[in-house]
DNA sequence: AGCAGTCAGTTGGTCTGACCAGATAAGCTG
DNA sequence: CAGCTTATCTGGTCAGACCAACTGACTGCT
């Protein structure tokens, strides 16, 4: 191609790939995370022996693993034995969520943009749901709701049972994928919402109706009906978005 | 509550909640940059300077800094001046996709997941696109898919130029998120599923074919056809699921 | 005056070696 | 054999040093 320089202003980026120790013993970790060489539950060799293995000093070692304990990649704990040692995490962290808020802060999404989303999330979590869900999840919903009765009161503690309502119905879906980005987006923006925007005053009508919908839409799964399970997921959404508006 | 032990096996959790120096450090920094006094473009005092601040050693300054700069909200490059030093980056990074990746390798979610979760993403998103995108827009899919072209018979190429078609739709809905989410689930299975899975025989009528279903996603973008907009774009998702199920 | 080359100072990148704290397992002692 | 002690392993933290990249001011030549 002797096409000159474009319109894309993009021909020339920054070199600037030089890469750093840490990032190259980050690599073949994760590497071999993704090769599935490494699996959940897995134990790492220790910082010293890896530093040894890689040839690499061990503050090298640890800002790699620091990072991946930040991604909820592996749980670092002091001590020998099955209890100590860095291992390969088996479970999901709140990453996704803190990425999230902080990007929010940056400007790279705004809030409409994260209620729209989840509200998309959540819409289509609840329809699969209808069809999915079992019979323990449904109970396990009840218990919650019935828990949420209790809680109606302490403002906290409901939205700590809601956030776990919600995650619940979104597991009934079968796609963990789509229930835990719904669940990080949830926790994202629920500060910004509910306990900024809310009163005490207005609080205890609003955890009414709202358990209301939570019931209609239980009801709306256990019936298998899809399209009544996302209106009322729909509904809940719009709820927050107007407490919002209205402040 | 009297009650006693529930059927949750959640009543005691491992407390394990001694902060780590470098979790404060990190801790203060996102609190700076959730609290708006941190934006993008800002640069962050020395590591040294910060060391001196907190009253911590460089090591554990490093080892939070390391985190944020793995999440792209930090970039560092050495020397001084206005070029050198950490500052809070002002574009989005890859780590979405990357998590993705190590979620699925490490089971939390499966292939199907992802590309269900995706495919709504798109289509919400073409959807939105058809009533929301700009002429530029418009006219900047169109290069994208003369560029395409050309590059039919260079594989690698003409999946990067894929992708970035896909994301430039996404981003016409005016959600910079879902258009992200949806990118960074992309590139999480591209690998997986296209290079894999196509053997360089069909890949020519593949290729050929997906430009036919790209561009008619364009003129339904343009006639401001919601539903075929979605059409396409889920058509377009089953090609490559289907090209994942025929292996 | 203008310019090129040089050098000092700052920043992150990396290493070494050390010591502490948590936690287990081996070993000693009564 | 029970119970305490100790060795030893783990990560957590630190201090201090040197290198490499980079800028900006200084210097000296033209």
């Amino acid at each position: 191609m002797t096409r000159p320089a474009g319109d894309d202003a993009e021909l020339f980026e920054p070199v600037e790939k030089q890469q750093r120790l840490f990032e190259t013993v980050l690599g073949q970790l994760e590497k071999l995370i993704q090769d599935g060489r490494l699996t959940a539950g897995d134990r790492l060799p220790s910082e010293r022996a890896l530093s040894e293995m890689l040839h690499v000093s061990r503050p090298s070692v640890r800002e790699a693993l620091r990072v991946l304990d930040a991604m909820d990649i592996i749980t670092v704990r002091t001590g020998v034995g099955s209890a100590g040692g860095t291992k390969i995490s088996d479970k999901l962290g709140p990453t996704i969520s803190r990425l999230m808020r902080l990007y929010m802060a940056l400007g790279h999404f705004d809030l409409d943009d994260v209620l729209k989303t989840r509200r998309l999330l959540e819409e289509e979590a609840a329809r699969e749901a209808a069809t999915e869900r079992t019979e323990e999840q449904l109970e396990g919903m009840d218990k919650l709701l019935a828990e949420m009765d209790g809680a109606v009161h302490d403002r906290e503690r409901y939205l700590a049972l809601d956030g776990k309502f919600h995650v619940a119905v979104a597991l009934a879906s079968g796609n963990p994928l789509l229930a835990h980005l719904m669940g990080s987006m949830r926790d994202a923006v629920t500060e910004n919402l509910v306990k900024a925007h809310i009163d005490d005053q207005q609080w205890p009508t609003l955890a009414a109706n709202a358990q209301q919908t939570h019931r209609s839409l239980v009801d709306a799964l256990r019936a298998g009906d899809a399209l009544a399970a996302a209106q009322y997921v729909g509904q809940h959404a719009g709820f927050y978005d107007d407490s919002r508006a209205r402040a």
